[in-house]
DNA sequence: TAGATTGTTAATCGATTAACAATC
DNA sequence: TAGATTGTTAATCGATTAACAATC
């Protein structure tokens, strides 16, 4: 039976999923154990069924999952194969790393503009994406709507950024300035903090020094 | 009772804490009950207790917590308060983004090299990182250890890089390629899936929309 | 002292794992 | 059919929340 409440731990596996199997299908296999994915992805068997099962009966017993299968449906869970247009403030080193992320375009993701307060910044096209002056947002947003904004800037503007963003129609916000912005009830956002992942690494490695170098077993991989 | 194992969920909670308190003491704050910082993370004052105690007594009864002790006792558990020279291998966007992150030098981390394979970028200085070929990344770890490595390169080449990494003696590696890598166990590594991040936040966002906007209530932040 | 707020134990909730009957 | 492997229920484990005595 399909489709109670899929729970936040399963939606975070997802996009896991979905690059396994893509990459699973780049090497040629077409079906696939949950025994087998689990080796390979580092979860149970069991547990990768329950995922799946969240949504729908999509295996066969007997036989396993069909890759190609299973790929394209956790893609459409997830939102894929529709196009995005997005935006991105902040034209500095992360914004442009996002703008040029490979795959990106193959996965339906169009940055369509860029916006920054640097006068040296504005008014260049950087692989063929403008950057306009961040004063324009608005009236920018007004004629091309979009639904998903970047946050690329300073953590002092980020918030006020991201409200102009809303006002403008932006519906999922993607921010990585170290802050948690407060976006209503109707808007998404996603904090990449990326010094926090680097915080979680510098804490296992002085775990480990402290430790003596022991083997501390299973580290899990986020 | 301090440091019985401190479990994955706090550790990853963690940074977050370092970030909250930070900015407290920047704007002057000095006590702070667990009640308050809960509401201003989005957590229970109930969890905050919790995962504070996992190592040790730092509040006081009927007072609270002292930001700045507690702020600096977080930041000794994270291993921070150390210089961490790190390398950088692939000089692309991500990388230079990685490595001129704000905030970085600040933390202890210092970038000292960057390599990549584009002839057009080895040899360059970029803000005080010199940029080597990537045949050379060996023979310069011999002579510059380095604890920590960016692997920012493309998927296909990021195990081997990791792989020459840790032979050249990088206990920790920070991988931004689209990839799992795999490590041994006194070798510690994070792995940021960007397009993961922005995959879950298409989920919300198409959720959202097939519920036509209603507001699906607490929408968590990670 | 009285009020506030922690530290900590117990209760609840949710997620993962184990087991196995269903079925391809 | 026999073997494989799922779908699904039940058991376990761990994390979060609630409650309250301890104590500043």
């Amino acid at each position: 039976m399909a489709s109670h409440k899929i729970s936040d731990a399963v939606i975070r596996r997802l996009p896991g999923y979905y690059r396994y199997l893509r990459d699973l299908e780049k090497i040629g296999i077409t079906r696939i154990s949950s025994q087998e994915l689990g080796a390979r992805m580092g979860l149970t068997a069991s547990q990768i069924r329950q995922d799946i099962n969240c949504f729908g009966t999509l295996g066969q017993q007997g036989y396993g999952y069909n890759v190609a299968e299973l790929r394209a449906h956790i893609g459409s869970i997830l939102g894929l194969g529709q196009k995005y247009e997005l935006i991105i403030v902040g034209a500095g080193n992360i914004g442009q790393a996002v703008a040029w992320y490979p795959g990106f375009s193959q996965r339906g993701f169009e940055p369509i503009a860029m916006f920054d307060v640097k006068p040296d910044m504005i008014g260049r096209v950087i692989r063929g994406v403008p950057v306009y002056n961040v004063t324009e947002l608005r009236a920018y947003l007004a004629e091309h709507p979009a639904l998903i904004g970047v946050v690329s800037t300073p953590a002092r503007v980020a918030q006020q950024v991201a409200q102009q963003m809303i006002e403008g129609g932006v519906r999922a916000i993607w921010n990585f300035a170290p802050i948690d912005l407060k976006v209503p009830a109707n808007v998404v956002v996603n904090n990449v903090h990326l010094t926090d992942s680097l915080l979680v690494l510098t804490y296992r490695l002085h775990q480990m020094e402290l430790a003596g170098q022991s083997p501390d077993a299973n580290i899990p991989v986020d």
